[in-house]
DNA sequence: GAGCACTGC
């Protein structure tokens, strides 16, 4: 059962809508017909159309799991709609949630062998390969959402593909919200002429519509392009609020910046209403917002009131606000992108594309008709991609190769991808991995390192950093610090808005070592006192929620290391004399963060930035960094982003330089030359 | 000198 209290639940709003009303009720038999012949069935389908809660009801009552079998269906790559939908099919069939449907998410598996329905992330669906390769729990597996193009639901029908091949008899269901449903249902079928298992692709798959509930959007452009985009989006706000009737308006900007000026200027205008008007209630929505200021965006506005909600992407897809009716949208969204040469990750605003463009406008029409305000002309429109570039092609490879690897996937360049990746991406990834050790320069995995580093829920640097802690004797004190970066820097959160008292604050778990045995300290100092006493963490401006999940973090990282054989209660007992123990604590977990994070050195200039060691990139550590202020020598980081033009470390901790060498020479030998 | 779009194991 749920190991920690459910956080960021704020984010659910769906109308509820009888089954047998909803448009799939009518293709039931279609449906069902479609699934029994066919090994891959694509549904076209708006959300509410009732898809995720009915059809998996359906092949339930149909027989699909009377031998025994579970259908397992990954509803979107989040948490909570795993566990909100899994509740509603749970009341709808009938049954205590865990029984008969259930859901599994990590942390929290609320499932049970009676479980003939399972909602689950489809990360935790990866997981579960590496002990049953072929899924043969499954008589069907739905990948719900597909269109989003995540980086595990990519990699999930890659898969799915191939134990297809061996499971003649399983069924592939896969859902998708766009018209991108061909080249899914090309990604299964054999091409022309060839066959899987007896069946021509003719034989193989089908692709099904169910009607959406949606109202016709009126469309709008602009004449000619605008520069200031925010200052055109409030007037469009206001513009809206003055000469159109009833209806809540709903604004897309890139980011949160964007987001609090134009919430101030919305404010700002409000106060030229003339009186007895209608009122306008400006809202943010973003998800660093605290979920209590999430859930105005979804209660409903006070009397003769218009609510504009100014929101980030998080509107568009993952989340869903009733009674909009006007949308305006920026043309802007913020995506993340890899650099394969630098390593360097980067947040850039970018035009969308007309996929998401789409969507965004569709979220005016889902009560009635609605007004689409596009603050981009047309010839702008027709110059977008036709969608947004998957994961798959902008991130860090290297978790996912380390994965693909452990299931056994032989090549990694020759894998069936939906997309495949760019060989830039591939040759990084696969570059870091043997300089941590994970592969043999034949690209194979090494063992038990290589294996090890992929059953541990980390970034591959980190996971080799953790495996080595037992060597250096600080497996207990790495467990606390890789909990916490996992959270990213949710640790600390600011009241009102008061960043001076939070850096004040900061400052008292701070050391001169740097950020990782600041958290350390942090970590400590929550078990022995915040634990018990919410209101020690308010006054230090400790995330509780984020805390506790931290220690949730660690307790299944603990988990996963005695599985691998790697006592974690017996490192305390360790004999703590000689050797590597003549060296302060601080030393050894710096040296033991240092095996893993050896790629991520820099070194201070004078001037207080950082330079990368190979001299081509100038780093700043990021301003929430202990080491912002302090001078340094060389240094290892954890996470590297660009920003406005400048790189920015987070997590930046002290080091020698004689240990890069004496952990990494391979590594250094080849840097220097 | 200054800040993180969105998920997840």
């Amino acid at each position: 059962m749920a190991e920690e209290e459910e956080y960021g639940t704020a984010l659910i709003a769906e109308l509820y809508k009888p089954p047998a009303l909803l448009p799939i009720a009518q293709l039931k038999d279609a449906l069902l017909y479609t699934i029994e012949t066919y090994p891959v069935t694509i549904i076209v389908g708006e959300t509410g159309s009732g898809k995720t809660t009915q059809i998996p009801q359906y092949l339930h009552k149909a027989g699909w799991t009377a031998d025994g079998s579970v259908i397992a269906v990954t509803q979107q790559p989040r948490r909570v709609a795993a566990t909100t939908v899994a509740a509603r099919v749970a009341e709808e069939v009938g049954c205590q949630l865990g029984q008969d449907v259930g859901y599994s998410i990590r942390f929290e598996d609320v499932s049970s062998a009676a479980t003939r329905i399972k909602f689950l992330t489809d990360g935790l669906l990866l997981r579960e390969m590496l002990v049953d390769p072929l899924l043969k729990r499954y008589s069907v597996i739905m990948i719900d959402e597909a269109h989003e193009r995540s980086l595990s639901s990519d990699i999930l029908l890659g898969l799915l593909k191939k134990v297809l091949r061996k499971r003649p008899e399983l069924r592939v269901v896969v859902s998708s919200a766009t018209l991108d449903a061909k080249d899914f249902l090309d990604f299964f079928c054999p091409v022309d002429g060839e066959k899987i298992n007896g069946k021509s692709k003719e034989e193989y798959g089908r692709i099904i519509s169910i009607e959406g509930r949606m109202h016709p959007v009126d469309i709008n452009y602009l004449i000619e392009p605008v520069s200031d985009y925010v200052e055109r989006a409030v007037e469009t706000v206001m513009d809206i609020h003055n000469n159109e009737p009833d209806g809540d308006v709903l604004l897309f900007l890139p980011g949160r910046e964007d987001i609090d000026d134009a919430i101030d200027m919305i404010a700002d205008r409000i106060t030229d209403l003339a009186p007895g008007t209608q009122r306008l209630q400006p809202l943010p929505l973003y998800a660093g917002l605290p979920s209590d200021q999430q859930l105005y965006v979804f209660q409903a506005a006070p009397e003769n009131t218009r609510k504009a909600i100014v929101s980030t992407n998080i509107a568009e897809a993952s989340v869903t606000i009733e009674n909009i009716v006007h949308v305006i949208d920026c043309g802007y969204v913020k995506l993340r992108a890899y650099d394969p040469t630098t390593g360097i990750e980067r947040l850039a605003t970018v035009p969308v594309s007309k996929a998401s463009a789409t969507q965004r406008a569709g979220r005016a029409g889902r009560t009635k008709p609605g007004k689409c305000y596009r603050l981009y002309t047309e010839a702008a429109y027709n110059a977008f991609s036709d969608s947004t570039p998957p994961e798959i092609q902008r991130s860090n490879l290297a978790p996912t190769i380390l994965q693909l690897m452990n299931l056994g996937i032989p090549n990694i360049v020759r894998f069936d991808y939906f997309s495949n990746p760019p060989s830039e991406l591939v040759v990084r990834a696969m570059d870091m991995l043997f300089s941590l050790g994970a592969i043999s320069p034949e690209a194979k995995l090494t063992k038990p390192l290589g294996t090890r580093m992929a059953e541990l829920p980390l970034s591959p640097m980190l996971a080799k950093a953790l495996l080595n802690a037992q060597t250096f004797g600080c497996l207990y004190e790495m467990l606390h610090i890789a909990a916490l970066l996992t959270l990213s820097g949710t640790a600390f959160i600011a009241h009102d808005g008061n960043l001076k008292q939070l850096d004040k604050v900061k400052r008292k778990f701070a050391v001169e070592e740097g950020d990782h045995i600041t958290l350390l300290n942090v970590y400590e100092a929550f078990i022995t006192t915040g634990r018990k006493d919410a209101q020690w963490c308010r006054s230090n401006f400790l995330n509780y929620k984020a805390m506790q999940k931290a220690v949730s973090v660690r307790n299944q990282l603990a988990r996963h290391l005695e599985k691998l054989g790697i006592s974690v209660s017996s490192d305390l007992s360790a004999q703590r004399a000689g050797g590597i123990f003549s060296l302060s604590p601080s030393e050894r977990i710096r040296r033991c963060l240092t095996t893993g994070f050896f790629a991520h050195a820099a070194r201070m200039k004078p001037d207080g930035t950082f330079q990368t060691a190979n001299g081509e990139t100038t780093l700043w550590a990021h301003p929430t960094s202990v080491l912002f202020h302090r001078k340094a020598d060389w240094v290892i980081y954890d996470e590297i982003m660009e920003s406005k033009g400048k790189v920015f470390v987070r997590e930046v901790t002290k080091i020698e330089m004689d240990w890069l060498v004496e952990y990494a020479p391979e590594y250094y030998r080849v840097k220097q030359r």
